[in-house]
This record gives structure tokens, C-alpha cells and sequence, in this order.
DNA sequence: CAAATTCCTGCACAAAAACGCAGAAACCGG
DNA sequence: CCGGTTTCTGCGTTTTTGTGCAGGAATTTG
């Protein structure tokens, strides 16, 4: 990896997360901890970023910006990112759904890691587009303004041609009766095309949402090879979906 | 292999991955790794490419040189893209390619305007997205991260189905001679297909691209209806476009 | 205050760049 | 066809750059 691209993924990470911990940027990229130093002193002097003990912070960061309610969240979601992200595998064919969870996951991807993600989401595609080693595939057709992602039958046809190795669906509400469930037709549609475009499918969800549900069914409990939420595998929330043949991370 | 063949190959490369590793170039190739480095040399005095140590980059990883020219580029591309939105009425079909210019034009469309933008640029999708009235068609296929626009055959074949009422170039080099020429050989795919399915063809260029010249050809002169730059319509470097039976704004 | 990180300095090694040079190919005007 | 010139390319050699490592100093933390 280039100096110059490491730094570019540096100053992503920063203005993204507005800090960066210089311990775990060189287990990212897998450099010494010398070089993640050099490397932010560079920055430093540019202006770029604010260096302290132990990693760097954004400059924005820097008056008290609270980050409102989100912070809990995010941390929860970035759990459930991590987990995710141990599936994917170098070369792989990805599909993934819009969403916040998704979001944080595309953000906390390795950037060493090579694979090929797809997706009609424009946030979580302006994320892997910024990725120096993913190849990004972009579903096209109408964008539904709310839901920020493209849908329609072009893009469910398209999707329908892909045999993906895993799918990630961001859930906004699953239990055990109904299954998976969400409230915009478009977007359930897509969903289950993700799902059967996909040799494994995976649910992020974090905990609020499990155990609710929504009007419209995504697809029932069966489908779903792999849950993931911020909850250690054996929180007793989870057990009914474990008995009922899903793994749960 | 001839030496411009061999840049093309190179700039080809950069645009496609962002990055190029002269070590790989070479063995590709199949030169001297002196012969690459002399090729980044060329290429990145004439602008093309960033040379790094161990490689090369594309423009769009130092995003901190845009900026620098921007704010006296800016105001030009503000006169270009109001000349531009006069153009647009109610109800229409746009297809729109990538670039600042038209990135421009999308901030400023009045937010009255009711039409449908057909486009496969990120960036512009992102600011017609922001938009109350307009319908988005995102056009799929791979992304070209350095262009940040959806390139290849799906995206071609989906933009040949299309009818669009008006077709809005960003140029980057219009000359008498090469008619209208860019240095992306995916891209120029892109825009001759946006041409092919518009009534009208608008080209926006600031004046310091024009009679300048690109190595690959879009479309001859006769292709393009109306021409569009910061510009008033009676500049003499211009004459030579109107007497050529373009409209001229 | 003590332990654990983290930071800095100098150093060594490897990779890449720069430089000069020479052979080969293309170009060109007689 | 033929010398002379220019351009392009590859090969050593030297210089620069990037990276990791080992120590000791500085800092955070409990």
C-alpha cells in the first residue's frame, strides 16, 4: 500500500469518526506503529488533523461537538459491524441493503480487504466508493428520496442476476412469528430479491429491534442464515432464534 | 508496444483503480521499470496522474487541489449552469454526465422545477436527490471510482433504452478539428451513448477547454446542438463554433 | 509513585528514483 | 541508400525515500 494512499484512508477514517486511535489504524492497514506515527505527523503538519497522545482527532472535532443521541447507538452499531465484517472474506461477492447499520459496517471496512460489494444504496455506496481495494457494482433505477436507495423492477432485475456469495440487510424489525419485517413495499421487495440472489443471508439488527414488528413481511424466520446483533450469542433474547436453526453472532 | 500506447494503458489503469504500482506496470507491460517511471514522469507533468513513490495515483485521492482553483472556477461554472437550466422545462427528461460543471447546474436548478434527471455521476445524484420536485433515475453498472460515474455495458445499455429530451455534457476538451474529445475511454463510451439517446445535446465547457484536444474522440461537431460557455455568446473564440451551425450561449 | 503505553531518536535495510551512458530503432534530408 | 540526428529503451551506479527495529525518554493511568 502506498504512502500517499494510506494517508488519504487516514484522513477518511478521521473525518468520518472524528478521532483515530493510531493502535488500531496500524492493525488495520498492518503497518508499524512507527509508520501510522510518521504518518500522522504528516498530516499534523498539513493541517489535516490534530495529533495527540495516542492517535489523531479531526480538526472540526475540536470544539465541543456533541454528538447528541447517537453516541450510544453507534457504538452498538459499530459492534455489530465488527461481526459482520468477519464473514467477509477476501474476493467475495457482497450484497448489501441500505441503512445505518449497513453504513457503519461499510465504514469499518478493512481496507486491505478486496471484494466486490453491490448495492442501490447511495449512502453506503459513496462509503465503499471511498474503499481503496472494493470493486463497487451500483444498481440502478429510480431513487426513493426517503429511503436514499434505488428501486423498482430494473433494479430487482438486476439484482435477481447476481449470484452473490452473502447478503447483509440492515432490519428494522424481525421476531419470531412474522419474521423479518419492514413498512416500505419498494424496499421489502428489493430485499427479498437480495435474498434470494444470495447464497447465505445475513441479519444486522441491533437489540431494540428484535422482537417488534412492521406491517409488511420480508420473509420468514427460515430464510435467514446468519443474525447479528450488538448482544453477546448467548443473551437469552436471542435463544429462540438460535432454536429455531439461525446462527446468532 | 509503443510509448503512447503504453501511457494510454497506464491512464487507463490509474482511472480505473485509482492507484498503479510501477512494479506491477512493468511486469505487465513488460518493460523496464525505468520506461514506466519516465511514463509516470510524462504523465503527471502534463497533469494526468499523481506520481507517488512505488507508483501513481488518480486526482481524485488529493481532493485538497480542488479547492485551491475552485473559487474563481466556481463563479465561471455558475454562469454555465444558469445558461444551462434555462434550457430545462417542466416535465422533461434529462440525462446528465459527471463533472463539476454539472455538478454545478444540479445546485443550482430551481426548486420549482418538476423533470426526471437520468444520471450514472454520484455526486450529481447526490445534489438531484436533495431536490423537492425532481424524479432521480440512477443509472447502475460498476463504478468508476476515479470518475465517481457508473461505467460499462450494463450502464450503456440501460441509457439506450432511455428517450431523453436533453443531454447536458460536462466537456473536457472541445476543439474544430477532434469535435469533442476525453481521456477516458469508458467515459467517452458513456457520453456517445447519452448522446445517441437525446434529442438535444448541450455541451457546458469553460472557456480554457475549448480548442484544446483529448486523445479520444466522443463525437464530431455536427453532434452537438448547443454549446454553452462562461462566455458571452459574441466572444470571438467562439465564432468559429457558431459558424459551424452550432447554437451558441 | 509505579506500571504501562506511547513517543522520539538514531540506525539499518530494502525498495524505488535519479542520473548518466550506450545500444537500438526510427526519422530524415540528401 | 546512407550518414547524421533524434528518440526510445535498458543497464549500472549513486542517491533518496520508506519502513521497521531497538533503546531510552516522556506521557498517561491507576
Amino acid at each position: 500500500m502506498l504512502k500517499k494512499e494510506r494517508q488519504a484512508y487516514i484522513l477518511h477514517q478521521v473525518n468520518l469518526h472524528n478521532k483515530v486511535l493510531s493502535s488500531s489504524l496500524c492493525i488495520d492497514i498492518n503497518v508499524s506503529e512507527d509508520t501510522i506515527r510518521r504518518d500522522l505527523q504528516e498530516l499534523a503538519e498539513e493541517g489535516k488533523v490534530i495529533k495527540v497522545h495516542g492517535g489523531a482527532l479531526s480538526h472540526s472535532f475540536n470544539d465541543v461537538h456533541f454528538p447528541s443521541n447517537g453516541v450510544y447507538s453507534q457504538h452498538q452499531k459499530k459492534t455489530i459491524a465488527q461481526k459482520a465484517i468477519s464473514l467477509i472474506d477476501n474476493g467475495m461477492f457482497v450484497l448489501t441493503s441500505g441503512g445505518t447499520t449497513i453504513l457503519e459496517m461499510a465504514r469499518s471496512l478493512p481496507p486491505q480487504l478486496k471484494a466486490t460489494f453491490i448495492s442501490g444504496s447511495i449512502p453506503a455506496i459513496l462509503e465503499y466508493m471511498h474503499h481503496p481495494n472494493i470493486d463497487v457494482i451500483l444498481v440502478g433505477d429510480r431513487i426513493s428520496k426517503n429511503s436514499k436507495i434505488t428501486v423498482g423492477t430494473e433494479a430487482i432485475a438486476k439484482i435477481k442476476q447476481v449470484r452473490a456469495d452473502i447478503c447483509f440487510l440492515g432490519t428494522n424489525a424481525i421476531d419470531l412469528q412474522h419474521g423479518i419485517t419492514d413498512n416500505d413495499w419498494e424496499v421489502v421487495q428489493l430485499k427479498k430479491a437480495m435474498m434470494d440472489s444470495s447464497q447465505k443471508v445475513v441479519c444486522l439488527a441491533i437489540a431494540e429491534k428484535v422482537n417488534t414488528f412492521q406491517p409488511i413481511q420480508i420473509a420468514a424466520l427460515e430464510k435467514i442464515d446468519i443474525l447479528i446483533t450488538e448482544l453477546p450469542p448467548d443473551d437469552p433474547i436471542l435463544k429462540p432464534y438460535a432454536d429455531a436453526g439461525i446462527k446468532v453472532l
